[in-house]
DNA sequence: TCAGCTAAAGGA
DNA sequence: CCTTTAGCTGAT
């Protein structure tokens, strides 16, 4: 910030030809001129400035707060701002100060820490301010209109209706009651209202309506204020659960950081439940962010059930009216209780006490473009700046969690105990090597589902690929189907006769000959879900068997089923993708089989490892409830595989140690921080060529001290997606202020590097996955 | 000399 | 992001 240019004085009601000079006015403080304000504003841009206004002609001054929305001048046109500050003067030269049109709200839309919160994700995440306002704000009110204001339909007594004597009615009390309810109401009452007053009155309405005393109006009121049956009691508490809910409860009002490190089944819900009723009872409202909402629904039919107050849920599924309704209801803190995906942490909630992250282990808490957050991160933030508890859970916490738990920088409350004092599932190990398989099943496992199955119980496969085969070759010739526009093989999905590329989307009919050499050898090879499904149904013949995969719940409601299906004993065998390992309980599952998890213990990237290892016991822990233990089968051809070992000896807190320790020495985070610069364009050495010249430009900053470490570029590992090649640049520091300082300095150089036709680029800070 | 294009700069 | 501007090419 060089030079700070004054500002004209508060003088005009026109469009100042005084000021329209090339010198800056020079601003002596004159007695009865006031400086004028400026108006530091975020406009709707991806713009990494501010923009300063002179504030608007005929808004007060002192009605003029951090958080509203403004329509501003901006270029030819005109735009939406949100005002960020107001200063006394401009880095800007004033001749070139241009005024506010119009101020959009009365009150401001986000407070002074969601401003807060919002200014620092934008410098954390490296995206300019713009960026991280207006992602926060649901579409509709991008637009220069006024709030929404909601309306439900309602009655008025009309002019004659309020100068009727009410004998007239003696006869008719329901109708007498009706109209002296309405008379003492002059804007009208809604039919909710009457209804809880009076009962059903629709037969007394219509007769009053069709003598012209009460007409129909839309009142401005909220749809549902009218309070819905009272909360049911909860279970009683163990004593870890005691204890957690104690633990957290003493931080009310203060910030505070937990791990609620919790076995599956081990009642982290109910802890949240009691905890979001107390602070709901304080009078704050409390925000629960979970990975994804459409697995969930048993959550918010809980949370509905248990608690008093009105519940606004918030995710990227709900339709633009309702989404937009749900904010406001949380930004006027009408809700008490916010539920929602990532997207949530960003809403403005006016009366926060309580934050609680569900499974924050997962990725899905991660935004993969535009601002790309960390829902979880971010949620600690937002607690530390408005000052209140923030409470993470999982059975499989991240490396990074449990990290800060170790450093005592998060409370570490556990529970052990499954409820019930149902017993963990046994996990045991089948090396599949030299094994006659059926179906990719091994004898052993087959055994194993034998013997449930002919015991009445339920059984649940997992088989982390979706399709028929991954794999469509000719034998004559060798060709194997690839995606045109992508590095990857094609998927068979054989129930649409088609060939898919789940990378990019691309399909085709799938060929009744080989493209290449016309032979008629076409060969499938290896098995997703949908043969897995086919070869069950030949292998078990009486069973009821069901998938769950995207596929097979594409269309709405068949999630829902699927599950009822399972829950109800109808199903047999489930078998499924990793869908089977989010938030469904399947309590009388008591043998899962892990079919295939071998690429995924080698593949990938750092983080491999890791994700595997929550994957196996997120799915480990559907199985098993009090009276019948559970059994997990794993089959895999690398049985002495270190993290397999780890996981069976020790289980998910012994694989932690040892994967940290590996962390520690390879210098990898939680050890140290990293960002991924990603570049992509149409034409094959764009994108490195253009990430070289990044590094460039970030070693001249980074010096050689060798505190920034530059990698790469490299080309991406899969080089060619959706048509376009990829390159990547690895950024590492060991200290987390140098690397943002650096990254600050590094990603407006890089802005001003000129880019070939087409070419994309991107930095994620703390990235989840490096593919 | 100027339309037509592309890359770079500006937006307060 | 979109709009404007500067700079270049080639046809006139």
């Amino acid at each position: 910030m060089a030079d700070a240019y004054p500002v004209a004085p508060k003088n005009l009601g026109n469009d100042n030809p005084e000021t329209d000079g090339s010198t800056p006015i020079v601003n002596a403080p004159q007695p009865d001129t006031a400086v004028e304000a400026v108006l530091r504003v975020a406009v709707e841009a991806p713009l990494a400035d501010t923009f300063d206004y002179l504030p608007p002609i005929d808004a007060p001054l002192a009605r003029l707060r951090p958080g509203q929305r403004l329509l501003v001048p901006f270029g030819r046109g005109s735009r939406v701002g949100i005002l960020m500050a107001i200063v006394d003067r401009s880095t800007h030269p004033a001749d070139k100060l241009r005024r506010v049109e119009r101020v959009l709200d009365a009150e401001p839309l986000l407070d002074e820490p969601d401003l807060k919160l919002l200014a620092w994700a934008a410098t954390y995440y490296q995206q300019p301010i713009g960026e991280a306002l207006f992602a926060a704000i649901p579409a509709r009110l991008r637009d220069p209109e006024p709030l929404p204001v909601e309306t439900a339909p309602g009655l008025q007594a009309t002019a004659s209706g309020r100068v009727l004597d009410l004998e007239t009615l003696a006869r008719a009390p329901k109708q007498r009651a009706l109209l002296d309810a309405l008379r003492s109401e002059p804007e009208g009452l809604t039919l909710d209202e009457l209804t809880a007053r009076l009962g059903d009155s629709r037969s007394a309405i219509r007769a009053l309506r069709s003598k012209g005393w009460i007409t129909d109006v839309q009142l401005a009121r909220a749809a549902d204020s009218v309070a819905e049956t009272p909360p049911l009691a909860g279970p009683e508490l163990h004593a870890e659960q005691e204890a957690a809910v104690e633990a957290v409860q003493a931080a009310f009002g203060t910030f505070g950081a937990f791990l609620l490190d919790g076995v599956t089944g081990s009642g982290k819900t109910e802890v949240y439940i009691r905890l979001i009723e107390s602070v709901i009872a304080q009078g704050r409202q409390a925000l629960v962010v979970v990975p994804e909402i459409g697995l969930t629904p048993q959550l918010r039919e809980r949370f509905r059930t248990r608690l008093p107050g009105p519940i606004a849920v918030l995710h990227s599924a709900l339709k633009a009216g309702e989404r937009e309704r749900n904010w406001l209801r949380a930004a006027r803190g009408e809700a008490d209780l916010i539920l929602g995906t990532r997207s949530a942490v960003l809403a403005p909630i006016p009366r926060l006490g309580l934050i609680v992250v569900d499974e924050e282990h997962d990725d899905s808490l991660k935004q993969q473009d535009g601002l790309r957050y960390s829902g979880r991160d971010l949620a600690v933030r937002r607690a530390q700046l408005a000052g209140c508890p923030v409470v993470l859970g999982s059975a499989t916490p991240s490396l990074e969690t449990l990290h800060n738990a170790r450093l005592g920088r998060y409370g570490r409350l556990r529970l052990t105990e499954r409820a019930g004092g149902a017993r963990p599932p046994t996990i045991s190990i089948l090396d599949i090597r030299n094994q006659p398989l059926r179906a990719g099943l091994s004898p052993v496992l087959r055994e194993h589902m034998q013997a449930e199955l002919a015991a009445g119980n339920q059984i649940l496969l997992f088989l982390n690929r979706r399709g028929y085969a991954p794999v469509l070759s000719c034998h004559a010739c060798g060709w194997v189907g690839e995606c045109p526009h992508c590095d990857a093989r094609l998927t068979l999905h054989l129930s649409e006769r088609r060939l898919w590329c789940h990378h990019c989307g691309w399909s085709c009919l799938q060929p009744g000959r080989c493209p290449k050499c016309k032979s008629l050898e076409l060969r499938m090879l290896g098995r997703g879900t949908e043969r897995l499904e086919e070869e069950l149904i030949e292998l078990f013949p009486e069973t009821r068997i069901a998938r769950l995969d995207r596929d097979s719940t594409r269309r709405r409601g068949e999630l829902g089923r699927v599950l009822d299906a399972v829950r109800k004993g109808e199903t047999q065998i489930l078998l499924g993708t990793q869908m089977l390992a989010k938030g469904h309980d399947f309590p009388g599952v008591t043998l899962v089989g892990i079919l295939e998890l071998d690429q995924s213990l080698y593949a990938g990237d750092f983080r491999a490892a890791e994700r595997t290892a929550q994957l196996i016991v997120q799915v480990a822990g559907r199985a098993g409830r009090a009276e019948r233990p559970g059994r997990v089968v794993l089959q895999t051809r690398h049985p002495e595989h270190p993290l397999l070992q780890s996981l069976l000896r020790e289980g998910y807190s012994g694989f932690a140690d040892a994967a940290l320790r590996e962390r520690a020495e390879a210098e990898l985070p939680p050890y140290s921080h990293l960002a991924l610069a990603r570049a992509e364009a149409p034409d094959p050495e764009d994108a490195l060529a253009f990430l070289r010249r990044a590094r460039e430009l970030g070693e001249r900053l980074a010096g050689d001290s060798g505190a920034i470490l530059l990698l790469g570029p490299i080309p991406a590992p899969m080089e060619r997606r959706a048509g376009r090649h990829r390159a990547q640049l690895l950024i590492q520091c060991a200290e987390r202020p140098r690397l943002q300082r650096f990254l600050t300095r590094w990603v407006s150089d890089v802005r001003t590097l000129s880019r070939r036709k087409g070419l994309r680029w991107s930095l994620d800070v703390d990235p989840r996955d490096l593919l």
